[in-house]
DNA sequence: ACCTGAACACCGTTCAAGT
DNA sequence: ACCTGAACACCGTTCAAGT
């Protein structure tokens, strides 16, 4: 059902005519909406915006997507294909190479902060978010950890390298409009009710950030080696299900 | 600064008249706003809605608050203000507390799924959602842990609370709009590309998924286990900061 | 098949005006 | 001090029409 025309990713009988007409495609649409998402923010993308950058009706979009909320998901795609862990190094230890995927699933999310934001209210059960999903699952079964925990595990993961980010980026955009040079820390301290918080700001008040990166990564670290732990210790109890 | 008509809570000259004019109160249009939102979706709150709910021109509310953006404040800041950690119980080990301040943290921002999605998009530096920060960093301090440490670790703590609910309350949203009887699993499996994803279609079919709230409990023990760890191990290394 | 353009029902917000 | 109501500049989306 549900209207073929917008299934496929239009390669028409056009291509062949050279580059007469570069027209619309479905991938172009979507960058230029990444884009405008990109250099203006999230909610600067509007149907007429997005016309107006692609040279277009404002309407035309509506012959490739159904709405702007399959815009949207096409966007958080793209944003999500993004993530590689094909640097992963079997050879290490389980926990180095959790670290090292936690460490560049985050960046690829970086690189579009705001194009981020719009996935924390959007579907995530997607091609494109569940492919480094997959992967993690791969790493986990391959130690021996049951079915049910790895679930549990990459789940949690997953999660938490998401959640992290979002709420990183959340920060980020908080501080950067006002003294962006004191990595988070006095903008927050200076419009506190001082004496409410007396250990926030004593806490503060002298560099004690250790920045963003070094908190996700030890954050990381923690979870990884904390889950390992409880799973490994499981497992030789011999409750495993279903193999 | 910043027009101070807007700053105060407004008890006016209104109240000893008895309850002549409920009028307009701040607090009570923020309440009529979260529950716009329970009960139909944050996305279904304007002003215009919110304005017939109070039985008042829509922009009576611009009196009261500068713009929309404000408002929403005001409904982070209801929401937020409901968790509370008093439950606390000292003589328990660090471990087992931060577990309950989790737990009771998670139930808070699970009462008001909808309103919990805007908090991914706005300023979190707020005395209400700061509170249970200024808390636990009291937890954390008493143990000894360095300042730089505590601070690292409230962070951590309180973003994967925050994140791990947000994508809970996302993956809730999903799911429950299709067959919701089996938690989150088959909803998923289904619309699945089902070669590309061979590891999570075999680890999914036969109920292995654990439950949402276990997951959360397992994943905040992890944390916390990993990071107690971690942080004890660097102390009795004697890096101490400033005391 | 692919794009246009007018029209509709909504927004948030401003501002002059009422009481 | 507190609320109203018209008006403005935007939205997303529908639909009939053009090529």
């Amino acid at each position: 059902m549900e209207s073929k025309k917008h299934q496929n990713f239009n390669r028409r009988h056009v291509r062949e005519s050279g580059s007469a007409r570069p027209s619309l495609t479905r991938e172009g649409i979507v960058r230029a909406a990444l884009k405008i998402m990109d250099e203006d923010g999230y909610e600067s993308l509007s149907m007429r915006r997005l016309g107006a950058k692609l040279n277009v009706d404002p309407m035309a979009v509506y012959y490739h997507f159904p709405n702007k909320s399959a815009l949207l998901d096409g966007v958080v795609e793209l944003v999500m294909g993004g993530i590689d862990l094909s640097c992963d190094d079997p050879t290490q230890t389980v926990e180095e190479r959790l670290c090292v995927a936690a460490h560049y699933y985050r960046e690829a999310l970086l690189a579009h902060p705001q194009a981020v934001q719009i996935t924390a209210v959007r579907s995530l059960n997607t091609p494109a978010s569940l492919r480094p999903v997959e992967y993690l699952l791969e790493i986990l079964l391959g130690t021996g950890i049951s079915h049910t925990d790895s679930l549990a595990f990459v789940n949690i993961f997953a999660r938490f390298v998401r959640g992290m980010v979002l709420l990183e980026i959340r920060q980020m955009t908080d501080t950067d409009s006002l003294a962006q040079e004191d990595c988070t820390l006095k903008s927050l301290g200076d419009s506190l009710p001082t004496d409410e918080f007396p250990l926030l700001h004593k806490v503060m008040e002298n560099g004690c950030f250790i920045g963003e990166e070094a908190e996700f990564e030890r954050g990381a670290r923690a979870l990884i080696h904390g889950l390992l732990d409880e799973f490994a210790n499981k497992e030789q109890a011999g409750d495993q299900d279903v193999k």
